[in-house]
DNA sequence: TAGTGGTCTAGACCACTAT
DNA sequence: TAGTGGTCTAGACCACTAG
């Protein structure tokens, strides 16, 4: 890179300097970067050390790596808008299954793969994410059963979901790796309750190995964190919710005017 | 690693070993990990290869890295829950300042450095953030004027936040780096504006360079997005406003019950 | 000063995609 | 097949933090 370290690392200059040319067009959204061995000649610095660099522009979402074709700038996000009604109370609103067939994808889509998948019903450890859900049901990690599952649409996986509820054992046709539609209304009728909102909380988390493996991203990958409560009409915490949706693919929009 | 590639790379098999490790309470919350040259030597592969690993743990925010300390084993998320009255149309609630105040920060704090800050009054061009308040706007970039700030607390940069009003010039002291407090009511003032919200959505990014160097985090660290457009009662878009929290510091809830 | 993580290089080989 | 990105090694030097 000719001049001396200025304290700024050599591969992080390396990336100001691409995200700059993509910022004045010299690279237009969808256009291929130069390859890893061009931007190294071209810079005089390793591979590894573009790859650092091009490594931190993926994880900001500003480029898209395609393994053995190229590194690509990625077009303006196109993200799905869940809407979430701020006064309703009753049932599960704002869910991805509501909000997908609206979808804006660029990509053509259209299989059979569509629904909300079970991927498996793991025993309730004490995990920090078993031991959340315990404190947040009030109960013991023992009375509680999980259900794990994704949400697959237009081809590819959107959503991760993890539900706990104070009821075992669960059924097992409901349990068992397959699609069974919509899961929340299943889980009511499977525990017999009737089930309203208590709260909702947003948070951003990047994917953990098992995440990413389950979304097909990178780990690491900004993931948009749904999660709450809902109760029984009398007040009772019955279930524990946590969703994690690839944050360049989706949010969650609160409209507070009236039209 | 002694066995073969099983097709699963070496760097992630050894960040699953210890992400296991932690699981099992091997390594617990706080604890150190054993050094780089030390996992390097127990599991017979490259520094290089190490460092890969626990670069995603930490991206997953499992593990915190300490330069020329050690890498540690993070406790469980302690993230300052900021509420978000549903109902509530006036005003901007839900805001990070809000918050803050009844943050459960393990560490101490305790500084004059709280509150937020601009940072610049970038001209608006024709960059995608510029754009995309234009159209939420529904103005052109030329009639837009706009204020960056970060807000501080407890002795660190929690938020990042950008403001867009189609209104210019600003006061040149609003807009000088400093400290004019709460940037929302002084933004209505200037403009001679009553704000009410219209809508906010809530989203998820990796830190690009420029917000993880304002955060001080690393580029790519899940970020909570939290945007919308505020509007004058008549239903005038006049504030579009964007800010990002670091995800694993924060979060917002939506409570539905009373009580 | 000793130990930690951070950066960078050179070179090798592999896996995937397109043609 | 040719070109792309993905993984891994060996070794060097630097910057930061603690005692």
């Amino acid at each position: 890179m000719a001049t001396n370290p200025p304290s700024t690392p050599l591969y992080r200059r390396l990336a100001l300097q691409l995200q700059e040319r993509i910022d004045a067009g010299a690279y237009p959204a969808g256009a291929r970067l130069p390859s890893e061995p061009e931007l190294s000649a071209e810079f005089g610095v390793n591979r590894l050390t573009v790859r650092q660099a091009v490594a931190e522009l993926e994880r900001a979402a500003v480029v898209e790596i395609r393994r053995g074709v190229g590194t690509f700038v990625r077009p303006p996000a196109v993200r799905i808008s869940i809407a979430v009604d701020p006064r309703s109370q009753r049932v599960d609103l704002g869910s991805v299954h509501a909000a997908l067939p609206d979808a804006a994808g660029g990509a053509s889509g259209g299989h059979g793969e569509d629904g909300e998948f079970v991927v498996g019903a793991p025993p309730v450890t004490g995990s920090a994410e078993d031991a959340e859900a315990a404190r947040q049901l009030g109960r013991t990690t023992a009375e509680l059963s999980r259900v794990d599952s994704v949400i697959r649409h237009a081809g590819r996986p959107q959503a991760a979901c993890s539900y706990w509820v104070p009821y075992r054992p669960l059924p097992a046709e409901l349990v068992r790796p397959g699609h069974p539609g919509n899961l929340v209304p299943a889980l009511a009728r499977a525990t017999g309750v009737e089930l309203e909102y208590d709260w909702r909380a947003f948070g951003a988390v990047g994917a953990d190995l098992a995440d990413a493996e389950l979304l097909g991203v990178p780990p690491g990958t900004a993931l948009l964190v749904r999660e709450g409560v809902s109760c029984t009409p009398d007040g009772t915490p019955a279930l524990y919710v946590r969703r994690r949706i690839d944050g360049s693919r989706a949010r969650f929009v609160l409209r507070f005017r009236e039209s």
